[in-house]
DNA sequence: TAGAGCCTGGACAACGTTGTCAGATGCGGG
DNA sequence: CCCGCATCTGACAACGTTGTCCAGGCTCTA
């Protein structure tokens, strides 16, 4: 958390106290003082003032503003000149309490700095934005509290609807949310411990498909790299890879898989330790795209040629020597289709949760077809 | 623009009418209805209803909910109960409202999905957490219009303060907003015909010293594939380009220079004109990372070897054969500097508009240094 | 035990907008 | 000439919260 000693504190509950006379600043005197003084904060013309300055009703100015029926040309036009002289913009927070509904949606995930997640994020964006709604968006950094936190600000903003691709495994803290309306979609990974929507990527078929690809090329001494099992894709990705050895009938040794890996360090050195160890591996499969970024960076510095199946497509792995077999999924598909699901659930269609798998596609690029070299 | 025929119109300016007796639906009486019927929308509990069942007054609650003095334990433990007992989250639209302060910022940027702004974005929300703001992001696709359209809805939901990588080059319609206190910060690209916060990369200098870079390794053909002029950073690095060359009193041929190129395609082709043209080049400057990726590729089709330099890191660029010599910026340092001048604005700090720039960093890795072959 | 002062709690207005409803205006026809 | 009707306009309440301010009960001291 970066250091805040900041006079802005939107969300400050404490008094704030004037530092000589320790007396309680009243914050809504502050405010008026700086109405007064002219301060540049607040002071914005409402429907109030340009009704006074058009000579005509609030209510009339909210017609012309929302461009309802039921205005003269000659009222409209002269209250069009008042806004365009105060510069007048509505607020939307007072129409939004009125309404009831913010048009805005919430994504929370994990990073919007790792590239698999900004082609998913604008993908919602997009559909939100055909429905006339705002994204605002949040990472959890992949930790549980983090996410709850920003969830529940969310809700507490009354986004009419939420995107989650989730980092804790419980997620009943949302009920009451749904149930008050709050329309939600889980995305990559499914709600821990309640009921609802989720659009994810087939991993297990997936990992399954991609190491298979490998023993269909003579490998037998596989190894695995993936996240914390606790995250569900790494756990089904896993899954895949076991799937796909116990289909061949080649048993699994302990030392080929390493488990809740992070950080290009720690992936660098499980993918020296299989590559060294006794039964050395002569193929690995990486578990997402960060790993398989950092394998290909080990591989490169090893003398002996050891082929390599990521999950999640990397920019210019079909450039590299060889190019980088994937697993890939399509970010922007989940994105959208968990989106679309969304103001499905908006529209008062009523639907009960559903897993959405969207499938993933092989592609063969030469790493992964390379023979093993024992 | 999708499709979006759905009774989910939180925009929507019509006024709805009933398909079989003509009649206007009004909804207020619509979400009456659904009040009433239980429906799932709306009917969420205030602390007006937390109030009356735990037998204080509203304030009482208010004071609980904001952690406010002046609570005995025995009330507060009540009110919590009825909290709990009700699922209450307080509105923040109505606390806005009061307060005058939304705690969001907006970011206004070309596309999320380019690598490029995903760290740059997520610097912003960083800065913006520890402010205790959200962040509500929107792409303006490179289209002035769309980015104004954002721009000024993202006024109309009162963000403190608005985060903007311009694609227009005309922002007086922010100055009603920037005088009513909307801090505003430009980033990558100054704003057009105001004075505004901007913050950017040296582009000029970044490509002076990238083209000086291959002018230093025997270069005198070069070639400049980049963006449309109109854009303020490409317009910059082709001014760079032209400095490196001038510096060394190279006259450059028209033939040379590929301007506003955008997509892979017209990429392409640009790169093998001046490739195979009438005075080919030896050595190619790309003015950004797309344009890069897509000059990687040409010229490992290529026979001839043929020198790179490409503006901003792209990921791999290191294990490519030979490594992609690149003028990085960094992007995350880029939103983050911006964010905290936001946030500094917000503090009342008079500050006059500033430009900042910051350095860029010439990385080499093997592109770069090719000799010419001609 | 009375009075001063503090602590707790609640009634009320206000934030800026929209929905409701009734009043004002103008027009045409009887 | 007046009535009815349609059209246009505006007063008012409500959305859910927070700031202000006062009342009532308590404690403490004289």
């Amino acid at each position: 958390m970066l250091d805040a000693t900041s006079s802005y504190n939107p969300m400050d509950r404490r008094i704030p106290v004037d530092d000589r006379t320790g007396q309680r600043i009243v914050p809504e005197t502050a405010r008026r003082a700086d109405r007064l003084s002219g301060n540049r904060y607040g002071n914005r013309p409402t429907m109030k003032d340009v009704a006074a300055r058009a000579g005509v009703g609030l209510k009339t100015v909210s017609r012309v503003v929302n461009g309802e029926p039921g205005v003269t040309p000659d009222t409209e036009r002269r209250v069009q000149e008042a806004i365009e002289a105060l510069g007048f913009r509505r607020n939307d927070s007072a129409r939004v309490l009125r309404k009831g509904r913010t048009a805005s949606i919430g994504l929370v995930l994990e990073d919007l700095a790792d590239p698999f997640y900004g082609p998913l994020s604008r993908a919602v964006e997009e559909v939100a934005r055909a429905h006339g709604a705002l994204l605002i968006n949040g990472s959890s950094a992949e930790d549980p509290d983090r996410e709850q936190e920003l969830v529940l600000a969310l809700c507490a903003r009354r986004v009419d609807g939420l995107v989650v691709i989730p980092a804790g495994d419980d997620h009943r803290y949302l009920e009451p949310e749904i149930r008050a309306g709050v329309a939600t979609v889980f995305v990559d990974r499914p709600a821990g411990k309640i009921d609802a929507d989720v659009v994810l990527s087939d991993s297990f078929g997936g990992a399954r498909a991609g190491v298979a690809h490998l023993i269909a090329h003579g490998h037998r001494r596989i190894g695995f790299i993936g996240d914390m099992p606790r995250i569900h894709t790494a756990a089904e990705r896993l899954r895949g890879y076991r799937a796909a050895m116990e289909d061949a009938g080649i048993p699994v040794e302990d030392s080929w898989m390493s488990l809740g890996v992070t950080g290009p360090e720690r992936v660098r050195r499980a993918a020296e330790e299989m590559l060294s160890g006794p039964v050395p591996v002569t193929a690995v499969f990486a578990g997402n795209n960060r790993v398989t970024v950092t394998v290909v960076r080990v591989l490169a510095e090893h003398s002996r040629s050891v082929a390599l199946v990521g999950f999640d497509d990397i920019e210019l792995a079909d450039l590299l020597k060889p190019g980088v077999t994937v697993v890939a999924q399509d970010a922007a598909a989940l994105g959208r289709t968990a989106a679309e699901r969304l103001f499905r659930q908006l529209d008062g269609a009523l639907i009960t949760p559903e897993r959405i798998e969207l499938p993933t596609r092989l592609i063969t690029r030469g790493s992964g077809e390379l023979p093993p070299a024992d």
